[in-house]
Order: structure tokens, then sequence, then C-alpha cells
DNA sequence: AAAATAAAAGACAAAATAGTCTTTTATTAA
DNA sequence: TTAATAAAAGACTATTTTGTCTTTTATTTT
């Protein structure tokens, strides 16, 4: 459902938001050897969200990265919006373009049942929420 | 959460239970055409499910493809484990190799009722039952 | 000011997924 | 029994995703 691209950026933010602090920022090293993301990658990651304003980052030494209040209460969705996009949350899921409530495909309303729990769940709950 | 390739499957999986019987079967042409799947990777695919006998192919000419009636009566969740595998079914959704009940990730419950959804609806519903 | 630290930026490389093209094999009909 | 048809098999190409490596920029500490 997820890339793993995705899965390591919710990750990286959910242990921020316990760990990373504004005078205590946490360094990408120390990020991705205890989540077991690869170092490079993990880096390029917290660059992405970085820019997109998901955390927060600090240069120069004993820099690194933390979540902002604003930051702690958005609510996990963005994480996915910024790194997958959210069209797999309005899309078929078997991929027909022409698939609605009016043209049902045949998993139609299991799926979308699923899909939009997950939609809600991700809207619902922030950072903050979650990682408690 | 499908593959591209596993919701080509699934789609051609269904047309021929709609289309395809054993007098008059449907060649790969026809179902690419239909389905706007690409011709060569409609045949590779095709050739996949009939070697795991979710579908039924016939050489030579007014050969083709149609579902048996044990074809018609697996469940589509068969095409998804061919395909795809079924790992996404029983896998964290942030992708924590330790995640279960016991040790459950910040999404693990809503996870899990989406997942298990959709593996019910696709382990309950057979071929024929879903092209209805 | 200089040295050290750590993120930002950008160009690469590897692997997986998606898709194509050509040849071979099986079957049917003339 | 040969020609035509259509799937099977296999080698190949393209694109996307995943990941690495090197250089630059910003910041802090000495």
């Amino acid at each position: 459902m997820l890339s793993q691209k995705c899965k390591y950026a919710i990750r990286t933010v959910l242990y921020l938001s316990i760990e990373g602090n504004k005078t205590y920022p946490k360094g990408g090293k120390e990020i991705s050897t205890t989540l077991k993301i690869p170092e490079a990658y993990t880096g390029k990651i917290l660059q992405e969200l970085a820019k997109k304003n998901i955390i927060t980052s600090v240069k120069g030494p004993g820099g690194g990265f933390y979540l902002s209040k604003e930051n702690l209460s958005a609510p996990i969705i963005n994480v996915i919006e910024i790194i997958d996009g959210l069209s797999f949350f309005d899309s078929c899921g078997i991929g027909l373009s022409k698939c609605s409530s009016e043209h049902p495909c045949p998993i139609h309303n299991d799926f979308k049942i699923a899909r939009e729990h997950l939609k809600k769940t991700f809207i619902n709950k922030s950072v903050l929420e979650l990682a408690n």
C-alpha cells in the first residue's frame, strides 16, 4: 500500500516525535542506525521532509532534526501526501479509471470501505497522537 | 496496494469469467484491446495465469483462454497470491518486522482492520461471484 | 578566522517492475 | 502434409523505485 520510502518516512517522523527536540535535534546518522534504514537514504528522506515542512532541520555541529509544535500537530497523512501522493485513497482497487459508485467494479464497495478506513485513520491522527 | 500487473491479472480473469468459454476461448489480442492492457504484456500475464491453473489455455487456430468450472469457483485471492504474493495481508503497515498485537505499531489496529477486510473480501468471493 | 560538524544538493548506481520482441511449439483446417 | 493460427518460452529494453557517493553550504566551537 505505502511505498518503502513512505514507510521509512513515517517511521522517521514518529521516531522524531518522541526523540528529537529543538535544543537536542537528532542527527541523520543516529536516526538511520536506530531505525535500521540505510544511512544515505535516510538523509535524502529527511531532506525531503524538511523541505516540505514536515520536520524541522538544524545545520552545523549539534545539528539534526526535530518536530516543532506545528509539525507535531500535523496529521500523518501529510507525510503520505508528500512521499507517495494521495491517489491511492481515491482510485479503483483494480485500476479501472471509470470505476465509481455509479459504475462500480466488482470489488468497489469492499475496497472503498478499507481505503476510507485507512484514510480516516491517517487524517484524524496527528503525529503526536500516533506516537502515544 | 496491488501491483499494476496484479490489477491487470484480476481484470483479465474477471473478463474471462464473463466472456470466454471452452468452445469459444478468447484470444490474447482481443482481451488486451478490450481491457486496454498492452498486448505483449497481456500475453505474458495470461501465460503466467495459465501455468498456475488460474485460467485455461487452448493453443492453435481458434485458441485462446477461458475459465473452467474449477477456475470459476476459485477465490480471487488466488490471483493475488500468484502475482504479488500474500505478504501484504500479514505485514505491518509501516514496515516494522516486529509489529504484532503484543507489540503493535502506532497504526497497527486500524491497519489490521482494513487489511483483513480486504483479505476476507478476496478470499470469500469466487471469480464467478465477483463477476455478477 | 579556522576547523569541525552536519544538513542540502546533485549526480550516480543497483534493483525491481513494467513492458517488448523474436523464436518455438502445439493445434487445426485446407 | 502443409499453411495458418495462436499460445509458450525466452531474451531483451525501458522506467521507476531504491539506494549511494561526492561536493557544497550553513553553523558552531575553538
